[in-house]
DNA sequence: GCCCTTGTTGATCGTTCGCTCAATAGAAGG
DNA sequence: CCTTCTATTGAGCGAACGATCAACAAGGGC
């Protein structure tokens, strides 16, 4: 990899002397890995000897260790936020169950990472806000068109004469539960599983979706004017 | 701050000299109060604090902090495990699907709680084997002897012909995963969102289940002989 | 009243934490 | 070759960690 000079003591040379671009990237993932592995309670030294580096060298780069951790949320959550899932979920082209199975898989299939999923949970144990801000932004971004259009599709009032319910949000939020718990299950359990998981949630979309529209209705209808 | 009888900053008087079992289970008690809030990387002094007494007596009750949280293990999730849900799932006088709600009604109603799902959590992060182990024992207790009604409820070979799938039991999870979720969300990430959480559960059941025997039976035939 | 048992504490040990700073060393320009 | 710039490091700070131990104090039996 690098050099001449210095290797690390689990055999990958580090090189010294990167660029502060390089160095920075380097130290960002590395400390993704690091902390999705040991949660965010890690130690700053034990990062720098995975990275080969010495420990002042972080604090070079961020000022503090949670300045780091601020760094990793943006990387891993907000960069890897996908523009075209708020695309999809409102395409007038497909039907809505068609946009929520092509978000859902497209979307499990990001978040289903070691890092993602690891990280996700070991923040919200923290009680930092960042899981209720992204499962918000879910929500209000993705979730709310796809009902918007299941309501027009099933010729129900508009959200404007009838907001959206919370046992609507909750339709989604049952199904999108249960494949990231597929997730959940091998990354934070430690459940070496299905080998094949985006199969086992096709299959679930599969059992999930045909009901749905229906269901829906039902809801609305129920918690509908004098209901 | 400590008078004559000594109280703890947040009023509750401690009263020293405890019963050695008094003094047991209140620590007991407030580490799993404590570690549940700041996870399992918490400090003993802070829980002594929080509890009142000096942080040298933990050492008196428990030789190691691993101790502690092995004890808290058991107090949590084995202690708490029911033998009746492993009777109501094989009750023959219920029909299959009809077990299955009554047991993950039961079943959530008892984990959808503070300390259950963020130690659950908490442990998985760092590794330990407890929540394998645990949703091994769902797994062969629980849904192992709910599939094979199932077969038999739909005259399918049984698991002595045809050895149980793991496609059938990722049926079973996926529900069970969609109604974790609900608790997941309130408790590990944060959202407060609908207050009758059970009421949202039952609603799921009540969209999940009328179509699991037909999507069961089609998995179960789809794997079996030369599929 | 006194003694004996034992629940409880203050002081403290060795280690490790996040973080700082002066000194070092590698690359680039003359 | 020498200087300049800066990425990088070794040494170390104050604080807090898990854990130890001798000393203290609250009851119960006599």
């Amino acid at each position: 990899m690098v050099s001449s000079r210095r290797e690390t003591t689990t055999g990958g040379p580090t090189g010294r002397r990167l660029t502060a671009e390089n160095r920075e990237r380097q130290i960002v993932e590395g400390a993704i890995a690091y902390f999705a592995e040991v949660g965010l309670d890690g130690h700053t030294r034990e990062l720098a000897r995975r990275l080969g580096i010495a420990q002042p060298l972080l604090f070079r780069y961020f000022p503090t260790k949670a300045a780091l951790i601020e760094r990793i949320y943006q990387e891993v959550y907000l960069r890897r936020w996908d523009a075209g899932w708020e695309a999809v979920v409102r395409d007038g082209a497909l039907p809505c169950l068609e946009r929520f199975r092509r978000f859902e898989i497209d979307y499990q299939r990001r978040i289903d990472d070691y890092a993602w999923l690891r990280i996700f949970v070991s923040a919200g144990l923290k009680g930092f806000d960042l899981p209720s801000r992204y499962l918000g932004m879910v929500r209000e971004r993705i979730f709310a068109p796809l009902l918007e259009g299941m309501r027009a599709e099933s010729n129900l009032p508009s959200p404007r004469e009838q907001p959206l319910a919370p046992d609507e949000f909750e339709l989604l939020f049952g199904i999108h539960g249960a494949l990231v718990y597929v997730g959940l299950r091998s990354r934070v359990y430690g459940i070496d599983g299905t080998p094949d998981r985006d199969a086992v949630r096709a299959a679930m979309l599969d059992a999930a979706l045909p009901g749905l529209l229906a269901t829906h209705r039902r809801v609305v209808i129920a918690g509908g004017p004098k209901g």
